[in-house]
DNA sequence: ATCAAATTAAAACGTAAGTTTCAAACGCTT
DNA sequence: AAGCGTTTGAAACTTACGTTTTAATTTGAT
């Protein structure tokens, strides 16, 4: 298998495909098993179905990720680096500004990437959020592990921010509010909706991620700075 | 097979049973459907290792169910109802008591069935919220044609509610609002934790209800009638 | 042009899934 | 006690899954 680094350094290649804009077969793999997992599910969602979809050969899984689960953790490892790189940029650059530390900023470092990510179709758009929805209630095991190791410091990061914006609330209810917090915000930008379940229209369903910020926004700022 | 109405009527038969209080083979099945749903998601729980811990013939579940998809829906549906009805029952008692109609109260309305249900194991305990989490985002096709012609008074009277409640907000607003609102309480009680993705232990993982309420109403309560 | 490595293709493998079958056991009425 | 509908039990069936194997093909460097 020819790594990544490889690949970058001979771009002429794509040139030679018959169709424009073909990404290569690990690419177009991971591109519509984001798809597929986000639909229905990681069990649900079967090597034949994304091999169809993808126009790839069935063994080509397993040649270029070793497994259905090394598939789904490179899926959702191309993801969350640059999710939360972006983040910690956006937090970096807040407590660089000499800007008051509020509940607001922080919310939008947080709101921000999310909302680039999912107006860009190349990075996954609104698709990642809905991954990491998914991939929360899924709770593979394998995933966990990397996951304590490598962001970590996105909790940490998050949770001195809000200390130091809200000093009046003591450690356990911030922990408690950013629970809630980040709770909505992922929810919001997945588009899950409870009430959905129970009737068929609601407002909410048409996504547009501007006017779920818009909402949102006032909603999580009131729920974390609300006396306790 | 025997109906529900014919089981009642004979009480005697498990006085027969050598093991005390062993519920039926119907009930066990669901029991434990109920549990490993829940835990591991519908379409990665099998039918042998729900009727291998429920300890009942493979066929049992075809026998009494028809199918896998049909005892999903008999899993969801059996608490589905009483807690809806719950949740009606509080809004009647609310709304004839003659106290003042506040946010607070409606909150409440929801929250109490939660957790009543939560601390009730023969109700399902706090399995129940994590059933509807996880069968939120699983999204059964099935189920959501059925919930939306029994169950979408749930919604309509809570609207309607909330609107007496916020009369200086639009429909709009109130309705991104509820999607909130409902979401973080469901996602509360379910236990859902983006943040326990990045690290091992936070303290909101233990999860006693009573400390999950004390922190979410007042953020559900200051969110939902946070100035626009 | 050639050769070795990387990639793709087709087929088969072993396993586990949901479902069905049919006989045995049980429970209740007569 | 007999008979009949209900329930349980053990086994087999069909299908689909993830994975492996082997060969064909393509690619890139010599």
């Amino acid at each position: 298998m020819m790594d990544k680094a490889t690949q970058l350094l001979n771009p002429m290649k794509v040139q030679d495909d018959m169709e424009v804009n073909k990404p290569d077969t690990a690419t177009r793999i991971l591109d519509v098993a984001e798809r597929l997992f986000v639909e229905h599910g990681f069990e649900a969602t079967s090597l034949r179905m994304i091999t169809q979809q993808a126009e790839v050969n069935l063994a080509a899984v397993n040649y270029h990720f070793g497994s259905k689960d090394a598939l789904f953790e490179s899926v959702f490892m191309r993801r969350i680096g640059p999710f939360v790189a972006a983040c910690l940029a956006e937090l970096d650059a807040l407590e660089q500004s000499g800007q008051a530390l509020t509940a607001e900023a922080l919310v939008l470092t947080f709101i921000k990437p999310c909302l680039m990510l999912s107006k860009d179709p190349t990075k996954g758009g609104a698709l990642f959020v809905r991954l990491m929805s998914r991939t929360l209630v899924e709770n593979h095991r394998l995933l966990r592990e990397a996951l304590n190791q490598q962001y970590s410091v996105f909790v940490q990061r998050y949770t001195s921010a809000f200390q130091a914006a809200l000093p009046q609330f003591e450690t356990e209810d911030i922990a408690w509010r950013m629970h809630f917090a980040f709770g909505v915000m992922f929810n919001a930008f997945a588009g899950n909706d409870v009430l959905k379940i129970f009737v068929r229209s609601q407002v909410v369903s048409a996504r547009d991620p501007d006017m779920v910020v818009k909402h949102l926004v006032p909603f999580v700022v009131a729920g974390l700075t609300a006396p306790v």
